[in-house]
RNA sequence: GUGUUCGUAGCUCAGCUGGAUAGAGCAACGGCCUUCUAAGCCGUGGGUCGGGGGUUCGAAUCCCUUCGAGCACGCCA
């Protein structure tokens, strides 16, 4: 379906071709000024020049050729040469009505889908995730959902940190406590036990102890640095001790990001590219790509246009390793053989906004892309506390997001009971838990999105669970009330198929009825600028837009039936373009709360 | 030092492809529940859009400059 403000363009483009203006000028915007107008048009004022002509003057001859429109009502000139116009209310009908009956409420599909793949998540095993990990999950899950839903091929993969030191550490602390476990024994040849000789909790205590030791103990650091060489030169109980370290690990990383709503449709790892970094490196050299630099090799990726100082991209350290780059590149390169992909979309910390830039390039420049191969870095600011630094916990230490979800579940239930209390009316315990969770994902979800991915932000746990104002639980509770008036509209004996949308009887009717009209343009510009907090923007415009309207209309009660039944399915639509939203952030809606 | 992001109400943030009187939420104050969920709605107060200069009929928005803050700048990820 063509966009509104589109189908108000054209009308005035038509006037402005017909008056003997250039039809350009006739770009319709929503109004800025409410109370005069809906919708407003500055052409004039850009033409003014052109035409030797006072902006008014044109403006009028505009405003004349459009008094018979179908589309426009009450289209005025004002000084300095701004056109101020309405729309009728049937055009505005007929729209929705459209939009009822359309795929995705009109979005238009494009041509040739995308395939797309959303590097987001990036948890390391065996560690737990703390609340650094809640924004890459949050933004990309949103992100790819928007992507999808605008009708592209869409591939999540949560990229693991499975490879490395790490693993070393975890298993060398293994070996320290349990030296006689059979995974060390080097003249075994059976079958390794299915169960791990360990659990996730053990597992979460032991790599912060190993990490610590190594700091401060050089042989620790050399047993662990020889633990990692054992395991990537594949010895057999290294590789199956890894096996139960990452099965143990993704089992809980699933729970977790399940109670987050977030879902992967890859959980490939660093250690899936091991085996492909030397054929890539030594492409390299042979291409003449990549040459040693203060005993690094690297791969210069300056260009011409670049206004500051791009280093090189180190391919390998001066020890012959390899690094974060060597496995991003791998990977890059993996994607490309077994996907094909259109567009990689990368969700880190924005610090690392240089580093993904060397990369790409070097990617582009190697020839590991192709040309059109679009590579996306979308860098997102730090989550801080109410003091604007780093989020911590009170004592100081990383906040573990189990912890964080718990503290806003618990929060939400306290005051789940109290407004029960409050009004006076009885809860079923088991619902208030589920509703709370629901409620209290929102809470987070929206309170992450609504801001700005690129930007830092605050975040206050008071804030976003007192759920008033511009917050998830605010539109949780926006389409509570709709559905609420739905259920009891069907108790009632009302059907709610077969409604259909009347032209708007007032003002806050046709304020809701022009909002749910914007919803295709703002999900374009959502994908396009992929920008979830435009979708928050947008829904909290049309919750108050609905809130307005069902403070100022009593819809049960109505005697006329076919202004009744318009209600409910404008309330319908309603209430499906924000579960749409909801769903696109990433969360959802309870029945009741 | 170089680059980069940012500076809007007491607080947290929108708005930035230039348009009329700069918007929300929180906090403060005042109204609205025998009637579809008051987690709501309506209203009041609150601003040199960091400062200065420029472009323009018109600048929070574009350009320059200056002050202030964050972040990044080869062997971490």
């Amino acid at each position: 379906m063509q966009k509104i403000l589109d189908l108000i363009s054209e009308e005035i483009q038509k006037a402005f071709e017909e008056a003997g203006y250039d039809a350009e000028l006739g770009k319709v915007t929503l109004s800025n000024r409410p109370d005069l107008c809906e919708y407003q048009c500055n052409g004039a004022m850009a033409g003014a020049k052109k035409y030797h002509k006072a902006p008014l003057m044109i403006a009028q001859e505009v405003a004349e050729r459009l008094t018979t429109s179908d589309v426009l009502s009450e289209v005025t000139a004002a000084a300095p040469g701004f056109l101020n116009m309405k729309v009728k209310e049937e055009f505005v009908r007929d729209y929705l009505r459209q939009m009822s009956l359309a795929d995705k409420f009109g979005l238009e599909m494009p041509g040739q889908a995308k395939k797309i793949i959303i590097d987001y998540g990036g948890p390391n095993v065996a560690k737990p995730l703390h609340v650094g990990h809640l924004r890459s999950a949050i933004i990309g899950e949103s992100i790819k959902r928007i992507c999808r839903y605008a009708g592209h091929d869409i591939i999540g993969d949560i990229h693991l940190g499975d490879w490395g030191l790490q693993m070393g550490l975890i298993i060398t602390e293994l070996h320290k406590r349990q030296p006689d476990l059979i995974y060390f024994d080097d003249s075994y040849e059976g079958e390794y036990p299915k169960e791990a000789p360990f659990t996730i909790s053990e597992l979460e205590e032991i790599y912060p102890t190993a990490s610590a030791k190594s700091k401060e103990d050089e042989t620790y650091k050399a047993d662990a640095m020889e633990a990692t060489y054992k395991l990537q030169s594949g010895v057999r109980g290294y590789r199956a001790l890894w096996n139960h370290i990452i099965s143990v690990s993704v089992t809980d990383l699933k729970k977790n990001y399940e109670n987050l709503n977030v879902e992967f449709d890859l959980w490939k790892g660093e250690s899936d590219v091991h085996d492909i970094i030397p054929g890539m490196v030594e492409d390299m050299k042979k291409g003449g790509y990549a040459y040693e630099s203060d005993g690094a090799l690297v791969v210069d990726v300056k260009e011409e246009t670049d206004t500051k100082e791009v280093p090189p991209c180190m391919i390998l350290k001066s020890d012959g390793a390899s690094l974060y780059n060597t496995t991003d590149l791998a990977t890059i390169m993996d994607r490309m053989e077994h996907y094909h992909p259109d567009k990689m979309i990368y969700l880190t910390d924005k610090r690392q906004e240089l580093y993904f830039e060397q990369v790409f390039r070097c990617a582009r420049k190697t020839g590991l892309v192709n040309k059109d191969t679009e590579l996306v870095h979308i860098g997102f600011g730090t989550m801080n506390g109410k003091d604007g630094k780093p989020f911590k916990t009170r004592e100081g230490g990383v906040m573990r997001l189990e912890n964080l979800i718990r503290e806003i579940n618990e929060e939400m239930i306290r005051k789940i009971r109290e407004n029960a209390e409050t009004k006076g009316y009885e809860i079923d315990e088991k619902e208030a838990e589920e509703t709370a969770k629901v409620v209290g994902l929102a809470a987070i979800k929206y309170g992450d999105l609504s801001n700005q991915a690129s930007k830092d932000y605050i975040f206050d746990m008071d804030r976003f669970t007192s759920f008033e104002g511009d917050t998830g639980p605010y539109i949780l509770y926006t389409i509570v009330r709709i559905k609420s008036i739905l259920s009891k509209y069907t108790e009632m004996g009302g059907k709610l198929t077969g409604t259909v949308i009347e032209s708007a009887v007032n003002d806050s009717e046709k304020s809701l009825m022009l909002e749910v009209a914007k919803f295709n343009a703002m999900m374009e510009g959502a994908y396009e600028e992929i920008a979830p907090h435009r979708i928050c923007a947008y829904i909290y415009d049309l919750a108050n837009a609905f809130n307005h309207f069902y403070h100022e209309t009593k819809i049960l009660t109505e005697e006329d039936a076919q202004k009744k039944s318009g209600w409910i399915a404008l309330l319908i639509l309603t209430r499906d373009i924000l579960e749409t939203c909801i769903d696109l952030l990433g969360f959802s809606a309870p029945e009741r709360m």
